[in-house]
DNA sequence: TGTACATCAGTGAACGCGCGTTCACTGATGTAC
DNA sequence: TGTACATCAGTGAACGCGCGTTCACTGATGTAC
């Protein structure tokens, strides 16, 4: 790469870092400011365009980003799930060391969900599902190899990634200390579903 | 009531609602100009002072009010909850039902729980939380009835709040015709925490 | 009931401010020969 | 290697705009006598 563009790239992750970095604990991609962000990342505002159209562009880019990061930290975790850890147990904790590694990502994520412009909604609508794809997949797979049906298995998924996301969400709003307490909650409240399901399946076949 | 104090409790309420309808699919309070919600309410801008000290103040109006809209409703449920309808299907027609009817403050409660001030952040979670207590002493009653413990009836109820808020905020992003199915897969993910929950507190008794 | 005064919801002009975007530019880096 | 030219990330001045907020005001409604 040239000296050239390796400038760029380096600024380009000036602006991500800083428009990132905005969006604390209180503020959306909506209160956003070009001006604010190209000020953070040290460049006038007028050399945002030489990267991204518009904030919603970069904002785009940080919602893939995060996604990104979620789906191949997902993915190393299918490595833990053998017969000691359950599928549950080594989700969470996955998802939980992965809120506090990129817990900046992760506000993106999960307050972009439900406000700002469709192609936003969309794109993190769209990491959700791999998401659910994934883990629909290992449920499958496990509860075949165990015996114990869990009928289906993709709604089951859903309703675990629903609860783990909002566990995450009151786990980024609390104080630290409480953390522990909300992944045991979270786990429990896991492990009803998937016990709930499996019961139902059971029923079922009868 | 005066003549003026009524007017003025009409103009305060035109705020309310001019608010409200600019807080459509996309915008979030952060989003609000309170010269847009003014010219939308038509009076002078200046002129809103008379009411609010400044936006904050009247999005914190909003969300009590969406929370007690709520609140009223879930009473309402209760009277439904008999032999014939479990109470988990008498809650989730309730709030599908509520949610037809004031999906603007719906829209409120669901967003700004995650963004925004603090104040604001807390009072959604109070809201939340008075459902949950409502929900679980429900719970507890209906299971002690039965002689079907539930073991934490509160984890229990938080879960399903979580799941009815979370299918509430699909059902809004969703075309209506998907409405019927949403409401199915919520009533299925329901039944299955329930029964899990069932399901682990009679094996601890054990 | 009539009068004099107080209240106060709503006004319109004015302010300073930060915003997004345009434009013609600069000057270091890259490329062709 | 040296030279002439092209590229293009970053610049700074300038623009028009809508914003939140202040201020002194108006005039209808309410109150005291």
């Amino acid at each position: 790469m040239n000296a050239r563009q390796l400038q760029k790239a380096h600024t380009r992750r000036a602006l991500l870092e800083a428009a990132l970095a905005q969006m604390g604990a209180e503020r959306g991609f909506a209160s956003l400011s070009l001006r604010e962000v190209a000020r953070a990342a040290g460049i006038a505002p007028t050399s945002f365009y030489r990267h991204f159209r518009d904030l919603e562009e970069l904002c785009l880019s940080l919602v893939e980003e995060a996604s990104g990061a979620l789906r191949g930290l997902l993915r190393r975790t299918r490595q833990r799930v053998d017969g000691d850890t359950g599928v549950v147990r080594a989700s969470v904790s996955t998802f939980m060391e992965y809120l506090d590694d990129h817990a900046s990502l992760f506000y993106v994520l999960l307050r972009e969900r439900t406000v700002g412009p469709p192609a936003f909604r969309g794109a993190v609508r769209k990491a959700i599902e791999g998401f659910v794809e994934d883990l629909s997949e290992d449920l499958e797979r496990e509860n075949e190899a165990r015996g114990t049906p869990i009928g289906d298995a993709r709604l089951v998924a859903e309703t675990l990634v629903t609860l783990v996301m909002d566990a995450g969400t009151n786990a980024l709003e609390r104080p630290p200390e409480e953390r522990g307490e909300i992944t045991e909650r979270l786990v429990t409240q896991l492990r009803m579903v998937v016990l709930g399901a499996q019961t139902m399946a059971a029923r079922e076949s009868r």
